[in-house]
DNA sequence: TCGAATTTAAACACTTCTGCTTAACAGATT
DNA sequence: AATCTGTTAAGCAGAAGTGTTTAAATTCGA
C-alpha cells in the first residue's frame, strides 16, 4: 500500500530544492531534462495541495450544509445569503464581510474570475460559527 | 483540476456514513451493491490516510535524515542505533526507548510484523530532537 | 446458532497519473 | 545579444486508481 501521493521521484526534487538547488542542476544529478523536473516538482506541490484539501475536507463532516454559491454570483453578494443563512440556523458566523470575501477567494482561488463565481461553491457551516468550503 | 483526493462517490459514502447509516441502506439511496459501498468507504478511508502521510513527509524536508532500519532489523534494537546515530549528530532525541518503539509502529504498523522491520525505514530528526519516519 | 452487517478477493473496462522527450516562451542577469 | 532560470504545451507508454459486479469470508449482536 502506497503511503503518501508523493512519488520517490517527486521526493527527490523537493529535497535538492530544499538545499537551493536549481532545476537545471537537479536535472544534471537525477540525468534527466530541467522541463522534466520543472515537472516533477509543480506535480509534487499540487499533490502537497491535493492532500491539504483532503483533510480541509473533513471538516465539512462535522459541520452543517449552509448553502451554495451557485456560479454567476457576484462575490460581494456571498455574505449577505451566508449571513442571512447562518441566522436561519441560530448560527454567529464568525467573520466580518471583509475578512469573508478573503477567505472564500483564498480557500480556493481557481474557483472565482475576478468578482464572479465560476464554478458552484458549497458553504459548510459548524456550531462554532466557523465556514468550511467544498 | 481536482481539489482533494476524495471522489464524489466517496464524499458521498462518508456524508451517509456520519449520519449513522449502514452500508446497506447507502447502497439502496445510490443504488449499487453493498460489497461496493464498502469498498468505497475503504477507499476514502485510505485516501485520507495517504494525505496526512503526505503532509507528514513535510516534517522530513526540515529534518535531517539519521539513518535507515534496514528490512528484516528486530524492532527492539532500533532505539540503540537511533540514539547512538543522534548522539554523533549531536542532538539529543525526545523520547525515552519504550515511546520511541511505540511511535516507531504507530506511525506505520503496515511496516512491521511482529518485532521485524518488513520494509526499510528511513528516520529523520530535526534540531529539536523529533523523529520522523518516511 | 441464525442472520444481518461488514469485509475481502478477483476480474473487468475506463480513466487518470507519471515520467519522459522535444520544443517553444518569458524574465532576469550578465 | 547571449545565457541562465523557470514554465508551458503536446504527445506517448506504462502504471495506478475508480467504480462495478459477483462470490465468498468474517464479525457480531440477538
Amino acid at each position: 500500500m502506497k503511503r503518501g501521493l508523493l512519488t520517490d521521484r517527486q521526493k527527490e526534487v523537493l529535497r535538492y530544492r530544499k538545499q537551493g538547488l536549481t532545476q537545471q542542476q537537479i536535472a544534471d544529478i537525477i540525468k534527466t531534462s530541467k522541463a522534466n523536473v520543472c515537472t516533477i516538482e509543480k506535480a509534487a506541490l499540487e499533490n502537497i495541495a491535493r492532500a491539504r484539501d483532503t483533510l480541509e475536507f473533513l471538516y465539512t463532516l462535522d459541520a452543517a450544509h449552509l448553502c451554495t454559491l451557485k456560479s454567476g454570483l457576484d462575490l460581494l453578494k456571498a455574505p449577505e445569503i451566508i449571513y442571512s443563512e447562518a441566522e436561519k440556523m441560530g448560527v454567529k458566523v464568525k467573520y466580518d464581510t471583509i475578512t469573508l470575501i478573503n477567505r472564500l477567494r483564498d480557500a480556493n482561488p481557481d474557483r472565482f474570475r475576478g468578482r464572479q463565481v465560476r464554478e458552484d461553491v458549497e458553504v459548510y457551516i459548524n456550531e462554532d460559527g466557523d465556514l468550511y468550503f467544498g
